[in-house]
Order: structure tokens, then C-alpha cells, then sequence
DNA sequence: GGAGAATTACGAAGGTCTTCGTAGAAAGGG
DNA sequence: CCCTTTCTACGAAGACCTTCGTAATTCTCC
């Protein structure tokens, strides 16, 4: 009698769009949501709410109830999300290898000098940290 | 009477596991390519071949016959779609911010001196050509 | 040339995703 | 108290994904 739920790692498409609205405004209603939309990416009214009970099912959000009001929030944080995502990316599609992910990134973008530099001083710096 | 056909941008699960086998393998038949399946992953003869009919269908892979055995190439190359995966998720997922990228990413893994040296190699290396 | 093996073509079944409409509950102001 | 507005719950429709079986085709070689 286990929970034998498969849980979904990943966020569909439209899971992510919503989530990376929660996560911008922190706490919001279905209609905070629905209002946060790009006008591209606008949906119905009860099509936003049908994505955030789906969402808290897969566990990603948490609801309270104020008044006859759902308040939503995020439960899985945006870095962990992206830790998730990149450990992924790497794992299918760079042999495990974050070099290589970095060296195609470098390659591909036109970073500017500046952000060369960002990333060069992050680097740095953790070599830095690893030594003590 | 143009042909309206959105591409899919991206691979299913499943499809991204058959390119993979034909990035290693360069030319493959579907026994080729289902007998290189990790063993988890092992599908019937009939299913792989489908997979392999979808992508063609998708314009990722060509087939030329042989007597009366396809043989399937990848037209997508895996730096290209490696590419656009980092792309995607810059956008999605890090504000487009490609140094947000490598911060998380140096934050989370465990990398060793060496990996951290590779990758401020290249970050050097790029700097250089860049000046010039 | 016909039996047997391998291959391709196709469609069905079951799953998930995305979107929305309808129905009913809750709230609150006149 | 009831009308209107706002909200939640649910189910349906259509799309796509995944997997496979069956049927038809092709090849081989005795």
C-alpha cells in the first residue's frame, strides 16, 4: 500500500511558465497568475486554475485557503529547479561533462567580453574556495 | 498553400534516446540502432522502427534504402541540438543570462580542480580570440 | 518457385498535456 | 433575502507520445 506515484521530475511547458510566475511574485491567487502571463502565453481563467491544481498534485506548489480564495506558492525553489534542469541537460546530452556543456555555451554565444569575465571570475573563485 | 507545418524544436524522451545511438553509431539500420539501446530502454523491433519512421518524418534523420533495409543518418547533429537545448534553457530558465548558467553549475557539481581549470581555459582561450 | 526469415507500414490502445466550458459553492451588497 | 460576481471542481476534447501487434512486402536459398 505503498505511494507508488512515479513522481514527475520535469515541468511541462506551460508547468514552467506558471512556476516561473510563483516564483517572481512569491505567493498569488490563480487570477495573480493568470494577470502575470505574457500576453502570448495568456489562458483562460479556469485554464490557469487547472494548471496550478495540477501543480500542487505533482507537489511543485502549496495552497492555503483565505477566505473562499486559494493562495498559492512554490514549493520547489527556482535554483533547485535549475540544478535539476542543468544535471539533466548534462547527463543526456554531454556525456556528464560540464566542461563540454561550458565549451559549447562559450562557443555559441556571442558573450561579451564582460560576461566572459563574469564567468571567468566565478571560476576563479570557486578555485579559490577549493583550496582552503 | 505554404506549408504550415510548426516544427518541433525538440525531442521527446524517447526520440533524444535514438539520436544518441545514431550520433555514436553515424549510420544504422533499426536492429542497429535497437540492439545499441541501454538495456533499460530496450524497446520491441516494431517500436524502434516506428521511432525511427517519426523522426524521419520530423526531418531529423534521412533514410536511404539498402536491397530492402533502411538505413537511417542524423540530419540534426548533436552540436546543433546541443546548442539549442543550452539555448532553450538559458532563456527559460536563466533570464538568458548564460553566466547565471555556469554559476549554478559550478555551484552544484563537485568539480574537480582539473574540470575547473578546463573550463577557465576556455574561457581564456575565448577571451584571446576575442581581442583579436 | 515456395518456405521461412527479416523488414516495413499501419493502426490501435493507453497515457499525458493543454485548453476550456459548465456546474455548483461562496461571498457580499442592496 | 436574492442577484451578481468570483471562485473551485470536474470532465471533455483534441493533440501528441509511447509501445506494440498484425499484415503485407521483400529477400534468400534450397
Amino acid at each position: 500500500m505503498s505511494d507508488n506515484k512515479k513522481k514527475t521530475q520535469f515541468l511541462t511547458e506551460v508547468e514552467l511558465e506558471f512556476m516561473t510566475r510563483l516564483w517572481e511574485l512569491g505567493q498569488a491567487t490563480v487570477r495573480d497568475v493568470q494577470d502575470a502571463l505574457a500576453p502570448a502565453k495568456k489562458l483562460a481563467y479556469t485554464s490557469a486554475a487547472t494548471i496550478l491544481r495540477i501543480l500542487e498534485q505533482k507537489g511543485f506548489v502549496t495552497s492555503t485557503k483565505l477566505g473562499k480564495t486559494f493562495i498559492y506558492q512554490a514549493t520547489l525553489s527556482k535554483d533547485t529547479y535549475q540544478s535539476r534542469s542543468l544535471k539533466n541537460l548534462s547527463e543526456k546530452l554531454f556525456d556528464n561533462t560540464p566542461a563540454a556543456l561550458v565549451a559549447r555555451l562559450v562557443d555559441d554565444y556571442d558573450l561579451t567580453e564582460e560576461t566572459l569575465g563574469e564567468i571567468r571570475a566565478l571560476i576563479d573563485k570557486r578555485l579559490r574556495d577549493d583550496k582552503r
